[in-house]
Order: C-alpha cells, then sequence, then structure tokens
DNA sequence: GTAGGGTTAG
C-alpha cells in the first residue's frame, strides 16, 4: 500500500513495478544515516553488485551532500560508467572539492569514456574554483575537440571561468559567441568586472542587458548592489533597490545581505538596518554585515551591541563575524570589549584566531595607546601568525603615538620581509619626517627611487547623477578643471579664515616631488569635494569613496569645510567612513 | 537509473 503510494507520488504509477531494495532507496530519500542502512542490507542481501542499484544510491548521496560517502560508493563500483563518472564529478565540484573534480576527469579519460557537457561544465568550474586558467585554457580545447564548443551549457562556464579568472577579454569573446545568451551568463559577465574590481564596467553590462530586455533575476542584482558598494554610489544603489522592489523578486538572504552592505558602504547605516529589519530570513552573513556597518560608519558601540544580540539570538557568529567585531572595537576604542571578543572567539566558539583577527587586536591596543602590550602581543605569536600585515598595524601605532624608536625597528623588521612594499617606506619616512629628522627622510625617499617603487595613487571619486567622477591628486584632466581649483582655493581661505591651519612644512609627509608640489592643497579628497559642492544645491550632503587612507590634514580641513558650507560630508576611505558635520567628524579624530 | 551553468559578509 505504501510503496503503492510513493509511486504514485513520484509520477511513476502504471510504470514497472520497482524492487523492494529500490523502493527502500527512494524512501531513505537524500539522507546519509538511512541511505547507509539501506547500503548495509544490499550488502547482507548481495544485491550491492547492481548496477542500477548502486547509481540510485551514488545520486541520492550527492544529493545529501556527503562527497566522501560517495567517494567510497563509486570506489566500490567494478566498472564504473559515464554516468557514475559525471555524478561523481558533479558532486565533487558542486560540494566545493575542485581538485577532485580534476582527478575524477583525468581517470575518466585514462578509463576511456568519453565526456560529456556535464562532465566539461562541472570541470570548467572547478577550475575556475582553482584559479587554474592553464587547466581551464586546456579543458576549453579538449570540449571543442569533442564536439561540445555550441553547448550553451558549456560556453555558460567558460565564460564564467574567464570573468573569474579576471580575463575579460575571453570572457567576452566566448559570450559573443552564444547565440542565445541566458541571464546566467549574463550574470557571470557582471559578477566578474565587479570581482576583478571594474565595477564602473559591471553597471555598463548591467545597462546594456536591460536594454536588450533581459530580465535581471536575484544574482544579477546581487552582483549590480556588490557593484555599487565599490563605487560608493548611493544613488545608484538607491534605485537598484527600487528596481528590485519592481521586480517583485524575493528578497533572499543573499540579496538582502548585499543590499545592507551597500547602504552600509554607502554610508547610510540606518537604511542597511531598514533592510536588515525587513528581511524575512537572517543568516550569520547577513548579522555579520550589519555589524561591519555599524563598525566602519563609525558606530562602534552599537556594533558590539548588535554583536551581543546576535549571540543572545541570531545565528552562531563565525571568524568573519569576529573580525567586523574587533575592527569595530579597534576603531572605537573599545579595548575592554575587544579583550573580551578576543578570548570568547576560541573559549565559546573554538575558532582559532586568524592573522585578520591579530591584526585587528594590535591595531586595538595600538590605537589606545598601549604600544607594549601589543609589541609584546605580536613577539609571541608564530612566525606565521606574525604577518607583515600584523606588524604594518604595530607600526601604523607607532606613527599615531609618535613612539620613533619602536617604530624604526617595525619599520626595519617590515623593509627586510617586504623589501618591495612601498607602503612601509612611506610609513617609515613618515616617522622620520614627524621627528623631523629630514635627512633620514630623504635617505629612505633615494631608497625607494633606487629600487624603482612609487607609492600607490591616490583617487577619489564623488557620484551625481548616476556618473562617477574620478579625481586623482593635481589632476587637471577634468573639462571644469579650472573652476574646481578656484572654487577650491576660495574654500580654503574660507576655512583659514574660520580658524583651519593647514599642516606645516615639516610634517607634510609626502615622498615624491610632485606631491610636495601640489601639497596638501590639492589632494584628490578636496577636489572631488569641491566638486560636489559646485554640482549639487545647498544642503545636499556630498559622499566621496578614496582608494586610500585620508591624510591628517584633509581630515582637519574637512572639518572646517562642512563648517562654511553648513553641508554633511561623508568620505568613505580605504578603511572606513568619516561622517563630517558642523566641524566634527564621526570618527572622534580616532582613526 | 539519467543530471547541469551564475551570486552573498571582513
Amino acid at each position: 500500500m505504501e510503496a503503492k503510494q510513493l509511486r504514485h507520488d513520484l509520477g511513476v504509477a502504471g510504470s514497472a513495478p520497482k524492487s523492494p531494495a529500490y523502493l527502500a532507496l527512494l524512501r531513505a530519500g537524500p539522507r546519509i544515516k538511512p541511505l547507509q542502512q539501506v547500503h548495509a542490507h544490499l550488502v547482507v542481501s548481495g544485491s550491492h553488485r547492481s548496477r542500477a542499484l548502486l547509481t540510485k544510491l551514488l545520486t541520492l548521496a550527492c544529493e545529501a551532500g556527503s562527497i566522501f560517502y560517495t567517494h567510497r560508493l563509486f570506489l566500490s563500483v567494478p566498472i564504473p560508467d559515464a554516468f557514475l563518472f559525471n555524478s561523481l564529478i558533479k558532486a565533487s565540484s558542486k560540494f566545493g572539492f575542485p581538485q577532485y573534480t580534476v582527478f575524477f576527469y583525468h581517470s575518466m579519460l585514462a578509463f576511456c569514456i568519453p565526456p560529456s557537457s556535464y562532465t566539461f561544465t562541472s570541470v570548467i568550474k572547478s577550475c575556475a574554483d582553482l584559479s587554474d586558467l592553464r587547466l581551464g585554457r586546456g579543458v576549453h580545447s579538449h570540449a571543442l575537440v569533442c564536439g561540445y564548443g555550441a553547448d550553451s551549457f558549456v560556453q555558460a562556464a567558460l565564460v564564467s571561468l574567464y570573468s573569474k579568472s579576471g580575463d575579460l577579454g575571453a570572457a567576452w569573446k566566448m559570450f559573443d559567441k552564444m547565440p542565445h545568451r541566458s541571464v546566467v551568463a549574463w550574470n557571470s559577465m557582471i559578477s566578474g568586472y565587479e570581482q576583478n574590481g571594474l565595477s564602473k564596467e559591471a553597471i555598463v553590462v548591467f545597462d546594456q542587458m536591460r536594454e536588450l530586455g533581459v530580465e535581471p533575476d536575484s544574482t544579477t542584482f546581487v552582483s549590480v548592489l556588490a557593484a555599487c558598494s565599490q563605487l560608493g554610489a548611493l544613488g545608484l544603489g538607491c534605485s537598484v533597490h527600487r528596481d528590485v522592489i519592481n521586480s517583485g523578486l524575493h528578497v533572499n538572504v543573499a540579496l538582502g545581505s548585499s543590499l545592507i552592505n551597500m547602504y552600509a558602504r554607502c554610508g547610510n547605516v540606518s537604511k542597511a538596518r531598514e533592510v536588515f529589519d525587513s528581511m524575512k530570513e537572517r543568516n550569520v552573513i547577513a548579522w555579520t554585515a550589519m555589524i561591519s556597518g555599524y563598525a566602519t560608519n563609525g558606530y562602534g558601540t552599537q556594533a558590539v551591541e548588535f554583536f551581543r544580540e546576535m549571540k543572545a539570538r541570531g545565528p552562531v557568529p563565525n571568524t568573519i563575524t569576529f573580525v567586523a567585531v574587533l575592527a569595530a572595537c579597534a576603531h572605537a576604542g573599545l579595548v575592554p570589549e575587544g579583550r573580551e571578543a578576543f578570548a570568547s572567539m576560541r573559549q565559546d566558539y573554538g575558532l582559532v584566531p586568524s592573522v585578520e583577527h591579530h591584526v585587528c587586536l594590535v591595531d586595538m591596543l595600538g590605537r589606545a595607546g598601549l604600544l607594549n602590550e601589543a609589541y609584546q602581543l605580536i613577539k609571541e605569536l608564530g612566525a606565521e601568525e606574525a604577518a607583515p600585515a600584523v606588524w604594518t598595524a604595530m607600526l601604523g601605532a607607532c606613527k599615531m603615538h609618535k613612539n620613533f624608536d619602536l617604530g624604526v625597528i617595525v619599520a626595519e623588521h617590515l623593509l627586510e620581509v617586504e623589501p618591495e612594499n612601498p607602503g612601509h617606506y612611506v610609513m617609515l619616512s613618515n616617522i622620520y619626517a614627524l621627528a623631523g629628522q629630514m635627512d633620514r627622510v630623504e635617505m629612505i625617499r633615494n631608497m625607494m627611487m633606487g629600487r624603482s617603487l612609487r607609492k600607490r595613487v591616490g583617487y577619489s571619486t564623488i557620484d551625481l547623477n548616476h556618473r562617477t567622477y574620478l579625481f586623482s591628486m593635481g589632476d587637471k584632466s577634468h573639462p571644469e578643471t579650472s573652476e574646481v581649483y578656484q572654487h577650491l582655493d576660495e574654500l580654503m581661505s574660507r576655512c583659514r579664515e574660520a580658524g583651519y591651519a593647514p599642516a606645516p612644512e615639516s610634517v607634510m609627509h609626502e615622498v615624491e616631488e610632485e606631491e610636495r608640489e601640489y601639497a596638501l592643497r590639492y589632494h584628490s579628497e578636496k577636489l572631488a569635494i569641491t566638486f560636489g559642492l559646485l554640482k549639487t544645491k545647498d544642503g545636499v550632503s556630498i559622499r566621496i569613496v578614496k582608494n586610500l587612507r585620508m591624510c591628517e590634514d584633509c581630515h582637519e580641513a574637512i572639518k572646517f569645510i562642512s563648517i562654511v558650507t553648513k553641508r554633511e560630508i561623508i568620505v568613505r576611505d580605504k578603511l572606513r567612513f568619516h561622517h563630517f558635520k558642523d566641524g566634527s567628524c564621526s570618527c572622534m579624530d580616532y582613526w
């Protein structure tokens, strides 16, 4: 009776009757424990040699996500066929074991079993996961030889492979060849640009997609929102949010988290919170996005409070959650809370602190002036944990608290282990400049030039009417350059009248000649802000994104700009947000 | 006994 019902449910009523063993497998479903029980019965009854039963068992084990049990089953089949190979290859690829995928692909070939489009899609995805573009190109050729060059699934997998690997030219070439471009293929192109830091291009592809009348799905929006986050383009992000609402798509966890992240990274934490509150389902990613949103926008206390709430009634925090919490504590000077979180990580959650956690901890102690404690901590770390990033945090603390002796020791270590990183030279030269040792500043500069190292070029962007304008220091390529520079000069003289004192020459701590020339006056953030002031009406907030950290002089100047223009100015730098209003900054000068 | 490609947090 029960079996008949089951056959009916499965829509196979009327077909040939199934064996009891097969029905037992169907009843077990994609659940490991029941499957293993049925497997045991098969062995006892001697029917474990039946290819049909083993195939069904293996398919269900795959579906259950147990890759190792699937492997064991596979090995128990004397002569595996193409279907079994493909099932195994697909499962290995899907559950994140790309090296197994490649291994079984090679053994399949060794068995002289011809691969199919199923094989190629999985293997190509695994090449992408392994970031093995060379292997991927080889598999691509093999697919062509086998006659799968025109298969739409293989083509989509190749688009994804090339765009993930950053070879966007090859991705386009493949994409152009596709007779029918599915949403998935469009999504691969968009996410490829976004993941490779080419957010503007990602948006361009998104616009093209819509012009051609292709309906975006939730994955499209996830990637497009990530691109808006990267650009700090709040206006664009809001319009994408409206598109999401108008599309009537269900806001799943991924989409919700992406919205939270977009609002948070564009400086609008309250909107981020609104999205969080409206979500029906929230996972650790959504909670972590919210904590880090509070942290980077200068709401350290709220971040810690939110973390408490998460512990009380949210999902279990993971290592990334702790990075966000520790970063919040570091930026808000919440030393006891940070210590507690760090200890609880291991004690209560069994999580092993990684380099990132140590960076935050050293940063937190260092900012708080506990330089000796921070240094002691580094010295107690193992060789692998004491990564350059941890020492870099220490160096930043030495500079902040003007501890020249320790700073020099730390910097020398860094120059030894990472002689090719220009940041370390810049930092050491800044320390010497602050100590007034200009001869040493010169020496470091010469060392940099000798090793042909250049400081990264700083730039700032501002988003106005869905367009992004980029400014770099001393940049004069913009059509309205002269107006911007003239206006900036006027603005700075008004700031000086209001009490702003530009940093004296000795603390200009700039390394390169052209930077000295343009000095502090024309740093990119000031140019972008000036442009924003010229282009928007009174009272409108100005939002800027900078790729590096802001210098102290700009930080001071923008406070005054916020007074004399009566505007709110929001700057996202490499690490965090600065919300300037009425002469003060949300970071409370603690950054 | 017979399937599949893309996306999310620091």
